[in-house]
DNA sequence: TGATATAGTCAATATAGTTGACTATATCGA
DNA sequence: TCGATATAGTCAACTATATTGACTATATCA
């Protein structure tokens, strides 16, 4: 994808897809040919303390039926496991497994890696500034209604 | 979505997806509510240059397959024509058509009104230091393989 | 002119998301 | 404590968007 525009949303979305694919491919060549993006998005989600369902799709941005159908790939590749949530008898608590803390593990390795390659690209008080500005970008609040 | 993360990927997605639903909201708003996500990306891409499919995918980032449908459904919904290509009988011309330079324009106003909440959030210095960054990170040649 | 490349379409499939309807369990309030 | 309501999760149907492979028509090159 050719990018010469000033247009930020273009940016945004060619850096995003780029920085994407190269860690996923990263991933998959790592041994874990079987994740798919959905599936890596939620794993980033996930740490040692086990989580339910809702809570996680709230994070990442999806309905529950959306993460019902991760949660059970993930679940059927072996890198979630599923238990009872002793304080909730509807929830189930997603943890991940010896193969899914690998998996997490790869996948951070793959993000260094490429944002080594992002780093040589900018100096180190520039990239502070940009982690800062999308951070901010992400979290802004809704605008007041125009329409 | 909350975005208490480091993890410049999910910043980036983060970001992302925030500013493209706040501008698709808009565009809708402003009368254009049959517009998909993919379309009003083809759409950004369409200048008054008449363009054949293929080049556009490739300024997109998709296979001609799908900017066929895409292309199929934009001309359906009225906001592109097809014309022959002069010079090549095989190939296809999509323009705008009146709404179409509606639609680009509808959609560019509405970029610069969440650009100007965005550039509230930041130094005008820094953003011209994100763009650069976003633009950098978007065309960052492909690294030496690893596997 | 014949081999090969390219523009575009059609078909099949994969991925990822949505809404609506439903069950089971929690929780709140009279 | 019971009844209304909210929440966790699943199932089903659908939409949107992408892929690859096979194909036709036209260009281009040697």
């Amino acid at each position: 994808m050719a990018v010469e525009t000033s247009d930020i949303g273009l940016l945004l979305k060619a850096a995003f897809d780029r920085y994407h694919h190269e860690t996923l491919q990263r991933v998959r060549r790592a041994g874990f040919a079987d994740v798919t993006p959905a599936q890596a998005l939620v794993i980033a989600h996930l740490s040692d303390t086990p989580k339910n369902a809702v809570s996680i799709a709230m994070r990442v941005g999806v309905s529950k039926q959306a993460m019902s159908v991760t949660t059970t790939e993930l679940t059927r590749k072996g890198y979630v496991t599923l238990s009872p949530d002793p304080t909730d008898r509807r929830a189930r608590l997603l943890a991940l497994s010896g193969r899914g803390r690998a998996l997490k593990q790869a996948s951070g390795q793959a993000k260094q890696a490429v944002e080594a390659q992002f780093a040589t690209l900018l100096a180190e008080h520039d990239t502070v500034v940009v982690m800062d500005a999308l951070r901010a970008l992400a979290a802004a609040p809704e605008p007041e209604q125009v329409g």
